[in-house]
DNA sequence: CAAATGAATATTGTATGCAAAGTATGCCGA
DNA sequence: TCGGCATACTTTGCATACAATATTCATTTG
């Protein structure tokens, strides 16, 4: 989906995109997922500035489309917005990833705790199914299966916690390397632990469970991300 | 700063509002403190379609940033956007109302716990200060001072959990309404429970102390919309 | 008479143009 | 050599223009 053109002198900073012959929304998304991309997988370092003009050039569209794009990106906290200034990376620091796993975990606990109180049979078995199947796959699976077994979960909660669900897992440098390592083994852990909770219909433990589980994929993505010199070592200015 | 065509034929669904004489920030900007007073007020009713010509006529500027604003308030759970069909005033519930209050708890309840575990001397008396000025203000300085009260408190939190913060504050039909009736004897309460903890330094008691606060406060905001008309009789269709 | 079809209209999404604010460059004086 | 200042260039923000899709409404047809 992203041809990176390998290299042409270096000057171009983003990597060309071939417009996806059916264009399912509108193409700011389409900008919005190819940021995106940039910057959770670390090619667009922090702090690093991020030129209108130049995108539009990469992507072969007018800056309309790509102003629309940053204006999304900044309201996820992945760019920040300075009026006259334009658009940069926003510094993530550990603390920061640490930090948003927290909340995320803290809000997942109240579905997971309304999940046990309310998730049908029906539902329950599709959670164990998909728990069952996480063993020995490969990554990309993992993180299908993962996002499954949250999607499940999150189901159970109101409207409004689902939306804000939504965002917090978008917002992240996280599926990305969360399973590198072993970390899978932990995860189906943790997992069954939520599994058994919400089995029991014990809320407070399944809100505890799932807590416990972003924390620690929190410090694991932090130092998956800091192994990978994500983190800016304060050489790069904006420019 | 509002000026409303009182009457002139109805055909304006959008109040006119003068241009302030001092741009702040982008033009954006003012356009989604526009929008989001309209909404929040119920000036916009739930589900109304909102045309960016008619809003781009009522304040005098282009489509550019009427767009740009209202690709921010889809973010914050507003608006809804849909590709082709534009955007429309999402269907807000008593549930969604509430819902978004006990988020915004158990959000606010990990910022009291950090504070009661880290707030310095000087900072805590700031917070007495501010809730024993509350007794007997009329209602726009009890908005100031309740804000200010939970300023203090969300300042021991870390950067990301004050970022979500700030989101869960603005997108809501809040600080609106919340102080109608008698609700400040209540708050006060509340908040001395909340101040007694962090000064006891007890952590976990802070955390429930504003997770009931913002708790009771969603219900009392949810019926004080209710009372106004705010939820949809389900009358009016997105057209 | 209702449903369906098609043209006319309205509204959105994207591109382009232009003025203003920001940034870099080079010159001059200390 | 370094700092201040004027100038040229770049980039942003907003406005306008155009193309594509959605919606409306009149007309036709079963």
């Amino acid at each position: 989906m992203l041809r990176t053109r390998a290299s042409d002198g270096g000057n171009e900073r983003y990597p060309i995109r071939v417009p996806s012959s059916r264009r399912r929304g509108s193409l700011a998304q389409e900008v919005v997922d190819y940021l995106r991309d940039l910057i959770l997988t670390g090619t667009l370092r922090s702090g690093e500035k991020v030129d209108q003009e130049a995108v539009s050039v990469a992507l072969g569209v007018s800056r309309s489309p790509i102003r629309e794009a940053l204006v999304v990106l900044s309201r996820e906290g992945l760019i920040e917005l300075t009026p006259r200034r334009g658009a940069s990376v926003v510094r993530m620091t550990r603390e920061d990833i640490v930090d948003h796993y927290a909340l995320f975990g803290v809000v997942a606990g109240c579905a997971a705790a309304q999940a046990a109180e309310s998730l049908d049979a029906e539902r329950l078995a599709e959670l164990r199914s998909v728990h069952e199947r996480f063993i020995g796959q490969d990554v990309e699976h993992l993180q299908q299966l993962n996002h499954d077994f949250h999607r499940i979960i999150n189901l159970a909660a109101p409207r409004r916690t689902r939306w804000l669900l939504g965002h917090l897992e978008r917002s992240v440098p996280a599926n990305y390397f969360e399973f590198a390592d072993g970390w899978n083994q932990v995860a189906v852990g943790h997992h069954l632990a939520i599994l058994e909770a919400i089995a029991d219909g014990d809320g407070d433990r399944a809100r505890r469970a799932m807590e416990d589980h972003l924390l620690e994929s929190g410090r694991a993505a932090a130092a998956e991300l800091d192994a990978r010199g994500f983190f800016d070592a304060d050489a790069p200015g904006s420019r």
